[in-house]
DNA sequence: TGGGCGCAAGTAAACGTTTACCTTCCTGCC
DNA sequence: GGCAGGAAGGTAAACGTTTACTTGCGCCCA
């Protein structure tokens, strides 16, 4: 491998001078600057990064850390902080937790989590990165390990009360649609949530209430069921709603919206005509389903885009006060809400 | 940051003898050791892994290069190899492509590809990476690559000529899949392959074609038809095929599959029942569909365990002749071969 | 003419490790 | 008593950089 040393030799000047060269610092004749480029490439240089972070103390590298990195929401954000490290000349290092591959749904108990954590953090900050950005929906824990960990920590898609995040706005997603299917004529809304304890059911509930209010929609409790992300409970609630008389269901995710569609489709019932459906993901599925499924697109990659922005940001000096970067989702109408011509 | 020489000097002790007991040497008496470790907990110590890596010319990293982490089979392979990773104690560092995100389904030409390529592993080799994994489909300008990187790779996904590759059977899985629909009764069956030119549907057609003749049944080269992974092309030429008289359809992905079942649907074929099909990755999608989808599922995560594998034994000392390790998919049978009845 | 200045280049120390080699000291044996 | 040998520990150089400081030299202006 070419060293400093090895152009410095072939180039008949100190390392010094080549340094300066290569770092692009001025100082240097036009003249002995070109010879020195040349031998470089002559040699094929590559600048060994280790030493270079081990001398300057700057290694301009950030980690990243992912829950677990097969879980479909995931990639699009590492996608987008990729994307603004490379922009910024920054390097990345990724750690997977591997959280859902070991654990299922079941999250570990906090003790185990921690300490997964912990491991994970100790080889980032071995390797000396400046900066950890998590990315994941669990992050209580990730709070606990913000005051021992030497370098600022942002979180990506979920939030933490001293930490910096970025997340996508639920309660104006909640709200847009809600507003989106008043649009339709439709009055008596069901919605299907998540569990009681999942915050982003809790933000979304409430911008459908405020839509509703803002709209003088009176609210009526009965129609909001607490699902529990899977497509059973979709399809059980679907009968309890439509019983009810609603015209349009909300359910909070596109695999429960599926339950409702199974539903639908098995009694008969003409969704996007005698029932406007919405889920929210914009999973792969959601284009498959017929008819297809409306559904709120979050932007992912631009969470991850934001929060290592966000991150460099604060690297570079900038104000380290904790604050929560809300983004707006989209909402793609298909024909679970147009009906089945319109959509066409 | 704590270093060795703040642990020696709170311990009374010279770096050496630190050193020795960090990296678990003997020629360190007891008593002194358990001092060291006791002040190394104390002071919160991490070894500077570039320092460690400067020094002894090991750095136990690798380089893992992804194509684009958001195509949809990435995410579990480089699970896979991060799994492998942890358990024989080495690191990984991702160059994440973006091929898709930048170029779409329309790879670029291949001196942007390559020079992309180069990029990345300038990269990974400034990192002191001791090997390179390649995960994505596009090998052939990897093997233009190698001669000129000085470190070992191994290709996950695709193969190469001159490197190892691991790759899972697509002949194998064609065969398989031919001879579970002839078990079906099926002797005449259609197959809608991706385009002409991709090693994937010519093996799974050598596979298809040897099961018929080992199970003497004419192969009608009128029932192989090429399509382009697309969804239209799969509806398209379901109308031809069944025109044709076939009691099965094998689409190379799951993808042309959706099409084959949207004609099917559209027109009164009841798959399953009438008609089997079968598609191609085991993709998200072919769980929703009515009916469910039989696929196929491609050993994602034992291929990136497989070639981390491989390229750590490589690097271990173990001979770097190239071949190639094909691992074996998986037939999943849904309703779309079994039936309605049957499945549930 | 000479002092001062600024440019170009070089010197050497340092970053946090590892490691080859050296020193001490103790034990045991002839 | 002398000495080999081994255990326990220390010394210092080296890895490939960066960088503060120094040197040498030509030029300008008083």
């Amino acid at each position: 491998m070419a060293t400093i040393r090895s152009i410095a030799e072939r180039a008949n000047v100190s390392i010094a001078t080549v340094s300066k060269v290569l770092n692009g610092k001025n100082g240097v004749k036009e003249e002995t600057r070109q010879l020195i480029l040349n031998v470089a490439q002559e040699l094929n240089y590559r600048p060994n990064l280790n030493a270079r972070s081990l001398k300057s103390g700057r290694a301009y590298t950030i980690g990243i850390i992912a829950e677990d990195i097969t879980v479909f929401n995931t990639p699009d954000i590492i996608d987008g902080i990729a994307l603004a490290c490379d922009r910024a000349n920054y390097h990345y290092i990724l750690a997977n937790l591997r959280l859902f591959k070991r654990f299922g749904h079941h999250m570990p108990d906090e003790a185990t989590h921690m300490a997964i954590l912990k491991d994970a953090i100790s080889v980032l900050l071995s390797r000396q990165v400046a900066g950890i950005l998590y990315v994941g929906s669990h992050s209580h824990v990730v709070n606990c390990l913000a005051e021992l960990t030497e370098v600022p920590i942002v979180c990506a898609y979920c939030t933490s009360p001293s930490l910096t995040s970025v997340i996508y706005d639920d309660e104006k997603a909640g709200y847009d649609l809600t507003e989106c299917l008043l649009r339709h004529g439709d009055t008596r809304i069901g919605m299907i949530t998540g569990p009681v304890e999942s915050p982003h059911s809790t933000n979304r509930s409430r911008g459908h209430m405020r839509a509703l209010y803002a709209h003088s929609v009176p609210y009526d409790p009965t129609l909001t069921l607490p699902g529990d992300w899977e497509r059973d409970s979709g399809f059980a609630y679907a009968k309890t709603l439509i019983d009810a008389g609603v015209t349009a269901i909300f359910a909070h995710n596109d695999i429960m919206a599926l339950g409702v569609l199974d539903y639908c489709n098995a009694n008969g019932i003409d969704v996007g005509k005698d029932l406007r459906l919405i889920g929210f993901d914009n999973r792969d599925i959601s284009l498959v389903t017929r008819p297809r499924l409306s559904t709120v697109l979050p932007p992912l990659n631009e969470i991850g885009q934001t929060a290592a922005a966000e991150l460099l940001r604060i690297l570079d000096g900038g104000s380290q006060e904790a604050k929560v970067i809300q983004l707006s989702c989209k909402i793609i109408e298909r024909e679970s809400t147009l009906g089945t011509e319109a959509a066409l």
